[in-house]
DNA sequence: CATTTAATTGAAATTAGTTGTCAAAAGAGC
DNA sequence: GCTCTTTTGACAACTAATTTCAATTAAATG
């Protein structure tokens, strides 16, 4: 084993490496740059929803992100939260996710594409990869004469967690 | 190749054999047994909505049921569509397709499972198959532990069809 | 820092799809 | 036909999401 696979800590360095560095207060900068980048006004409103959908748990409804952003803002309406989401789904910065006739849950686009397993007994949600998938669902477009745009995965099936069990 | 194998017309046979007369009247004793199967009463309701469902085009809405059926029985109302679609569904008579936010879709439940490719800009459904594709969801499901139960597969894209265009 | 202007906001009304309620109507066994 | 139970239509209610609009606010400018 090479040394440099070693974690830092076991290998009894002084400090970490650069890029393990936390930087904190940056994050609230990128908000900024993400919102003025859509061409829109920097708001407390829309800080509060994207820092909500950066520090909260993915695969959020509306109302979630509404009732979170409203404990710091409580003077805040839905339709602010829907929408802002609209326009942040529209420019791509995030992720609409349908699964059956419920709620839409949305999340930051993650730089990775992925489709997702949710657990129809606990509602837990896993997130997946699979090239293969993926290059098949190219080949069953050109079959039909159709140029693939985008797709819905959504797969459901009952977890093996210990704790599932209704627990939503 | 024996006789029996060659059509009754070429034969020349004075009537056709049994099992290839075309029984038209049955399909409507078809529709109340399957009515009765699900322990539920024969109305002209629900007569009207399996007659809809099964010659009317596949993948229709609600709506579009409710619409068809009501030319012939006009006082009748959305619920009872809404009523015996879920009913169909719980018995697997039917299913549901939902794609994107939009209102819900229903097919009869055809005998060989298939996903949907859809027109972005004609919307225009064509129905494929892809064993491989299965079979990886399976996999993906086994390698996080899932026991997969179901799942949701929409490719969306452009089609070729020359006639695509704000068809819909 | 004050002024101006156009974007943004919350509240409430509105829409679309669907489900629930309930008295009246209608199957189906006798 | 008669009775019993299910089913029905009309309408209210509900959920998720969108639209409307007057009041507020960000931010460009002076």
């Amino acid at each position: 084993m090479n040394k440099s696979e070693i974690p830092h800590l076991l290998r009894g360095d002084q400090n970490p490496p650069e890029k393990l560095i936390v930087r904190e207060p940056l994050v609230i900068d990128d908000f900024k740059r993400i919102i003025r980048d859509m061409g829109l006004k920097v708001t407390k409103q829309r800080m509060g929803i994207l820092k909500s959908l950066n520090q909260g748990r993915v695969h959020v409804t509306a109302q979630e992100v509404f009732e979170e952003v409203s404990q710091e803002y409580p003077d805040m309406g839905f339709a602010t939260v829907y929408r802002f989401l609209r326009k942040l789904t529209e420019k791509n910065f995030v992720t609409e996710v349908r699964l059956g006739g419920q709620a839409a849950r949305y999340e930051l686009t993650p730089k990775q594409h992925h489709d997702h397993i949710t657990c129809v007994r606990c509602g837990r949600i896993v997130e997946f990869q699979n090239l293969e998938i993926e290059q098949l669902q190219e080949e069953v477009a050109v079959e039909n004469g159709f140029r693939l745009t985008h797709h819905v995965l959504e797969l459901y099936g009952i977890c093996g967690d210990p704790n599932c069990h209704q627990t939503n």
